[in-house]
DNA sequence: CTGAAAGCGCTTACAG
DNA sequence: CTGAAAGCGCTTACAG
C-alpha cells in the first residue's frame, strides 16, 4: 500500500508531527531534520492523503458548479472560466449538469451538507424553497435565489435598452421581442421590461412573444413569432438559442437579414464556437461574471460579508444582422 | 456546529456503531432501535460527513475529467455524457480544463495519488512519460497513453475512408485533406492514412495540409490550404474547428459550397449547437464513447481486467455541403 | 525545534 | 441485535 505519514516518520526517525510540519512549509523545523524527512518521503514515494487532511481541516477544497447543461455556449464558457478561477484559488470544481431535473439541483445542497463540497455556484431555472438552502455557501447567476445568497448578473436592462434603440437608429419602424421567459423570478425579465419601455417611449407597438419553453422548442417559438409579427422589420432576440432559431426560421420563410428584418440578440453566437454570420449582439461579460461568482463564493465560505448583487457591464457588438 | 454521529448516538441512547448501521441500510438492526435512531437524526438535522466516510472507506467517490477546453462542442458534449454516466454510477466528476498546459495535466495524476479522486478520464494532446501514470486508474480517449491504460475511440479509419469515397461518388475529381495534426501518437492519425490510401487506390493526387497547430490558428491553416490546393473540388476536413474555418475561408474567397467545392467533415457541427448549414459529416458516437470510458474507468478502479481499446462506430450524416 | 497525544467523523471486525 | 474499541491518515495545540 501507499506510504503514510507514519512510515515516513519511522524511516526518518522523527515524530509524525515533524513530518507534518515539513509537509506544510517546513517552518520551525531544523534544516537537517527537514532533509532527513524529505529523503524518507522521496525514498518511500510518499504522497500525503487528501482525504485525511481534509477531514482534519474540515474543508474539502472543492466547489460545485451547477449548470442546466454543459452543451451550450454560455454554460460551457462559464464553466471554463469558473474552472480557471477555482484553480487560481486552489479549489477544484465538481461539475453537475442538472439536465433540467430539479432533483439533481437539490442533490448539490446535500453535497454541501455532507461536506463533500465547500459551496456551490448555482445557475438554475427552478424554484426552490428558501429553507432548503439553509445557510449553505451559495452564489447564483442572474437570479435572486434567497436572502443571503448573492448573485452576479449582467446589465440586462441597459443592454437591452441600448439594443432596441440601436434598431430604431438603423431605421426599424416596427420592432418585436422574442424570448424564452424564465420560469422563475430572474434578472432576465428585465430584458422584456426594457424593450417595452423603449417601445412606449417611442409610441411604438409592443410585439412580444415571450413564452416559457424548454430547450428544443425554440423553432416553434420562432414560427409563432413570425406568424404573429411577420411584418416586423426589427427583432430583439433575448438569448442565444432563440436568436439562432429565429434567424434560421426567418430565412427559411424567405426573409433576408438584415434586408427584410434586422436582428439584435442577447448573447450572440459566442465567437468562434459557430460558423454563423456574426449576429449583432449583446455580449455578456462571461469571464468577469465567473470570476466574481467565484470570489463571492469564497468569501461566503470564509464567512465574510458579501454584496447581495453584482452587475457587470456587457458589450455591444455590431455584426452583420443589422444595417 | 453540525451534529455528528456521536450526538445522534447519545440522543438515541445507543452506540455509534448502531447509528452507522442504520445509516448504511439498517440491516441487522432492531426495528425499534432503528426508529429511535432515525428520530434522533431528524431531530438533530443530522447529515453524515462524507470526508470521514471516505477516509475510512479509502475511496473518494469522485473521478476527474480532463479535457483541453470546455468551450468546444466535442468536449462539452463529452463532458455532459461523462457527468451523466458518473451520476448513474454514483460518482461525482471533477472538471479540469488543461487549457493546453501540460502542467495541469500532470496535476491530475497528483490528485489521484493524493486520493482526491479515484481515477481520471484523460482527453489530452500532450506527451507524458509513461512512468508518470504508474498504476493510476486512467482511461484515455483517441489515444494509447501507456501500457495498461485503456482507451476508447471511434472508427477513424473506416469513417474517413467512407467519407472520401463518398466525395468521389459525388463526382469530385481532385480531393484534398485538411487537418490539425495531433502532436502525439493518436488514432486521429488514421484519418490522414485512410485518405491517402483511398487516393492511392484511385490513382488520385494526395493534397494534404495537416499541420500541428493550436486552437485559434485554423483560419491560417485554411488559407494555406486554399493557396496550395485552391483547385480541389472536394475536401475532407479532419475535425470540427478546421471544417468551420475552411468553409468560412472558402466562402470568403468567393467559392460556393457545394457548387465549387464539396466538403465532408469529421465531427460536423454537433446538431443544434450552431446555426450553420448542415455539413456533411462523420458524427462521432460521443455518448457511447463517454459511457464506455466511464465503465472502463470504474473497472480499472475496482481492479478488474479491461480491454486495451474499444472502438465505437460513427455515423455518416449527409448535409448540404455535398451534392 | 520536536515528540506524544488527542481528535477530525466515520466504519468495521470483535465480543457479547 | 448491539456496544466498546481500533483505526483510516492527517494536523494541531501542549509540553518539553
Amino acid at each position: 500500500m501507499a506510504a503514510t505519514i507514519a512510515d515516513v516518520a519511522k524511516m526518518a526517525g522523527v515524530g509524525v508531527g515533524t513530518v507534518s510540519r515539513v509537509l506544510n512549509g517546513g517552518k520551525s523545523v531544523n534544516e537537517s531534520t527537514k532533509r532527513a524527512v524529505e529523503q524518507a518521503m522521496s525514498k518511500l514515494n510518499y504522497t500525503p492523503n487528501s482525504m485525511a487532511k481534509r477531514l482534519r481541516e474540515q474543508r474539502s477544497g472543492i466547489i460545485a458548479l451547477m449548470i442546466p447543461v454543459v452543451y451550450h455556449p454560455f454554460f460551457a464558457q462559464f464553466a471554463e472560466y469558473i474552472e480557471q478561477a477555482a484553480d487560481r484559488h486552489k479549489y477544484s470544481v465538481l461539475l453537475v449538469a442538472s439536465q433540467q431535473r430539479v432533483q439533481k439541483e437539490s442533490n448539490i445542497i446535500d453535497k454541501i451538507k455532507k461536506r463533500e463540497v465547500d459551496g456551490a455556484i448555482f445557475v438554475t431555472h427552478f424554484v426552490h424553497r428558501p429553507e432548503e438552502f439553509c445557510g449553505c455557501p451559495l452564489v447564483s447567476v442572474d437570479r435572486h435565489l434567497a436572502d443571503g445568497i448573492p448573485f452576479v448578473t449582467s446589465d440586462n436592462y441597459k443592454a437591452t435598452e441600448k439594443s432596441v434603440e440601436y434598431l430604431i437608429s438603423k431605421g426599424c419602424k416596427r420592432i418585436g421581442y422574442i424570448g424564452s421567459k424564465p420560469q422563475v423570478e430572474s434578472e432576465v425579465e428585465l430584458r422584456e421590461k426594457a424593450y417595452r419601455d423603449v417601445m412606449r417611449r417611442h409610441g411604438m407597438e409592443e410585439c412580444v412573444v415571450n413564452d416559457a419553453i424548454v430547450h428544443g422548442e425554440e423553432a416553434a417559438l420562432a414560427q409563432k413569432y413570425l406568424k404573429l409579427f411577420g411584418d416586423t422589420d426589427g427583432v430583439f432576440a433575448a438569448g442565444y438559442s432563440v436568436a439562432t432559431a429565429f434567424c434560421a426560421e426567418a430565412e427559411k420563410q424567405g426573409k433576408t437579414i438584415p434586408g427584410d428584418v434586422q436582428v439584435v440578440a442577447y448573447d450572440g453566437m459566442f465567437g468562434s464556437w459557430s460558423d454563423s454570420h456574426a449576429i449583432t449582439c449583446v455580449e455578456q461579460p462571461v469571464e468577469q461574471m465567473a470570476y466574481t461568482a467565484m470570489e463571492l463564493l469564497i468569501k461566503k465560505i470564509e464567512g465574510k460579508e458579501v454584496p447581495e448583487k453584482v452587475v457587470h457591464e456587457s458589450k455591444f457588438v455590431v455584426g452583420t444582422t443589422t444595417k
